[in-house]
DNA sequence: ACAATAGTGAAGTAGCTACTTCAGTATCGA
DNA sequence: TCGATACTGAAGTAGCTACTTCACTATTGT
């Protein structure tokens, strides 16, 4: 799985965009066209490629293109590999948390 | 729950610098004062504050400073919405290659 | 009181990001 | 074959990001 830093900061980087979070959103609901995701955002499609340029270098959305049609799909071990690493240090700091709890209870159990 | 898009951005900007992925991850293991997250970090401590404020800011992290320590801590809301953003978008995807797996074995049934 | 510690704030800067426009190429449909 | 469609790529630009250094303030230990 893919815990490499620059690979991270690529995925995070990309869904820091609201624009690109959008397409990444229509695309969690079936592959769509570069016009299709361009459809619903204020800008010029040249800067939707551009977008789609950068999901594509983060890994988290792989592109196929078929006669003039470029279909665009989400890569689910991106998404995961994104997901698993704040799912991580929130569980280590939760089972802290956790512990905390334990240590004071127990604590105000020897009074 | 934080899903104002406005929120979402400043976490995952937040969270796409390795420097400041570190801060978290050893914030993930208990709070820690500015001088011990800049201990690991090759840069000034200046750069680490500015870093520290850009977490403080996306809500990933809280700090309170008590004589002329400043103790961070990890904000598990903010975890948790990243977090549930991207699980979100991955579960409708993980649901729709169901369906399709389903769609396809019932046509393939009626052969 | 004084030195060391812990952090703050401002200014400067190199490089990056998110666009724009415009000019182009390939493919498709009638 | 010809016009519409679906991108593609380059160049330019305003604004942002990740630092740096340096000068500073507040707190603590001796």
């Amino acid at each position: 799985m893919l815990h490499d830093p620059a690979q991270l900061d690529l995925m995070f980087q990309a869904l820091a965009d609201p624009a690109r979070r959008q397409m990444v959103d229509r695309l969690s609901r079936g592959p769509a066209s570069v016009s299709q995701l361009a459809e619903p955002l204020a800008m010029s499609l040249s800067a939707v490629v551009q977008h789609l340029n950068v999901l594509e270098a983060s890994g988290l959305v792989r592109t196929e293109k078929l006669g003039r049609v470029r279909t665009c799909r989400i890569e689910l071990q991106a998404l995961r590999a994104a997901e698993h690493w704040i799912n991580e240090r929130r569980l280590a700091w939760e089972r802290r948390l956790d512990r905390l709890g334990d240590f004071l209870a127990e604590t105000k159990d020897e009074t």
